[in-house]
DNA sequence: CTGAAAGCGCTAACAC
DNA sequence: GTGTTAGCGCTTTCAG
């Protein structure tokens, strides 16, 4: 079948010299050979279109130019943009990155990055923030370096000093924007729509939302709000169609919410159809509030307004402290980055109808 | 540090028996011990919490249990759920899958093949169809198994034997069948919206489209007719802007058309934000059917008619094709597989707006 | 400057 | 049943 895959030795003796020298070369030690040799070397390479067996050189080294990335799910578009800044930033410094859709189990998570560890895989993205780290620290305390999105692991790391570094936005402070933006229109009943809330950052947008209503004198009201189960998932892949239920449901109650705060903005374009299903119109009939600022937030009609968070330069802060931990280059205790949620205003959201009834008057 | 990692040498030594032996256990030939040592070595490796080190088991078999894959970019929602079902079919196998965004650009997939096959993987999967092969060709004959998305390659294999498998849809069938569509609801000035024509299917489903029209009897227009410029990439990240303004210039032409067939969904939802910029309705003012049906076509306002690609399922061949190949349980010739694209009908398409206004009278 | 030799952790004959 | 042995392809001392 095809040729033979050439090896070092292949190459060393094409060259007429020894295994030792090419491998100089390889490692970019040229100053322990002669030009002649060296030329020799790379014209035996070329024409044997020799590549190292990376597999083989790492076996000895111990570790692989690789990234594990462990997301809920890359069906999400979220998590998809979330992925491929992962793997930009990891490719302009030569590394590449093996990817594992964990659905949020922390079982299946472990498994992953178990299985990425055998590989020689030694520094893992986690992507999602589950309510406990034991399964991470498991991992880092055998030896994987660990970065957490979406977490500040800076308490956490206080008790157990598992050394995980963390990248986050500051969650509470988005969940408090938003809600103050739509408070500010003049919204008094405002919807809340999440998934399952077994994520910090869920209950740290939540929490951001009570704190503003509360600072505005209004008391939490459960008919407006609305959790996903988790038996239906998180919301990953079928976010739209969640948010859509659960605007619909909101939105039929007796005296319904003028507003929705969405937990991400999924959930608020799911939202979009859900009120376009009872006829109620964006942002005329109900305003509508999203969180991550995804590609699609701006083509969407309405456009949505949202809160942004910078995903390219969080991954790839993300992504350079974690190598830089890898190659030796940065130590000491962890590291727990921080980035300022921005609200981003389009169109979903407007003053409530009664006042613009009250306007018309 | 953490505590050094153990390795099938430490777990013989403890369970006083011979690394082989242990070898043995791990690759299921259970039958050369004895239950009792078998015993031994399992508890061992308990104890240790051994993890065997994949790459030097591989180093010896030369075979690693990962897929690479290869897209323009997950960034797109279209390729995010294509990695999603690819990841979910090789996890069901057994294998991992190490992920590539290459933007289309053929040396940046050679780049990634290459260094996958360094890396001891042996199967990729090419997620899109650009016209060459050349590079795909070039990593088959040094020993790597691909199979090709989106393309059928049978006719491109008979010229040069290049054993590739492939798993396309009928991409012709469905640009024709979208256009039969509007054709069927009375539209006789149809655009055409696409990024850069540099694909196999997107000239397929071109083709398609203008089968349908010659076989209505009406000539192509060109004032019809907008393809994006290669200089702003093919429309993967940023398919949804592209629509938009293709829509846009399409519908501020004089004599503009009723209705638009784009050649993916991205793009169609782009054109609704387009028409809307125009104060342009859908489907009252303009009609669009899209092309893909990814999760959001059902979500979007108005629900948007798209041919469907049972995606799932074309993956769930494909990497068990992949698999059987590489594990030798599938031998012969190249297969081709070809799977129907199907109509969805939902609520962005509908007659004509003069008909409509004929019918008013 | 260059090469011989040892070995990374595991597997697969092949003995015992 | 179980252990010994010889590598997989590369890196890395350490002599020449």
């Amino acid at each position: 079948m095809s040729s033979k895959i050439a090896t070092i030795e292949d190459v060393a003796l094409l060259a007429k010299t020894s295994p030792s020298t090419v491998s100089n070369l390889l490692n970019g030690r040229l100053d322990r050979m002669s030009p002649e040799t060296r030329d020799r070397i790379e014209r035996a390479m070329a024409q044997l279109s020799y590549t190292p067996n990376q597999l083989a050189r790492q076996l000895k080294t111990g570790q692989v130019p690789i990234l594990g990335l462990i997301v809920p799910s890359v069906a999400n578009p979220f998590w998809g943009s979330f992925a491929q800044f992962v793997e930009e930033a990891a490719c302009s410094r030569g590394y590449q990155v093996l990817l594992g859709n964990a659905g949020r189990d922390p079982a299946q998570e472990e498994r992953y990055a178990e299985s990425l560890s055998s590989y020689g895989v030694r520094g893992v993205i986690f992507g999602s923030s589950p309510l406990s780290l034991a399964h991470v620290q498991a991992l880092v305390r055998r030896g994987l370096r660990a970065v957490t999105f979406d977490r500040d692991t800076a308490q956490f790391d206080r008790q157990t000093e598992s050394e995980i570094d963390s990248v986050t936005i500051e969650n509470v402070k988005g969940g408090r924007i938003a809600t103050e933006y739509l408070l500010s229109l003049g919204h008094r009943r405002i919807g809340f729509l999440s998934g399952p809330l077994r994520t910090v950052s869920r209950l740290e947008r939540l929490n951001g939302f009570r704190t503003a209503l509360a600072n505005a004198g209004l008391e939490p009201d459960e008919d407006l709000f609305w959790e996903g189960s988790s038996s239906h998932g998180y919301g990953d892949v079928e976010g739209a169609e969640f948010g859509r239920r659960a605007a619909r449901e909101l939105l039929e109650r007796p005296n319904p919410p003028t507003a929705l705060f969405a937990i991400n903005d999924m959930y608020a374009l799911g939202a979009y159809a859900g009120a376009q299903d009872l006829g109620v119109r964006v942002p005329e009939g109900v305003s509508i509030v999203g969180f991550d600022d995804i590609t699609f937030a701006e083509v969407a009609q309405p456009p949505l307004t949202t809160v942004r968070q910078p995903l390219r330069e969080m991954l790839q802060v993300t992504v350079s402290m974690l190598i830089d931990r890898l190659e030796g280059r940065r130590l000491g205790p962890a590291d727990h980055l921080t980035f300022r949620p921005e609200l981003i205003v389009r169109a979903s959201a407007a003053p409530p109808a009664k006042a613009l009834e009250a306007a018309r008057r």
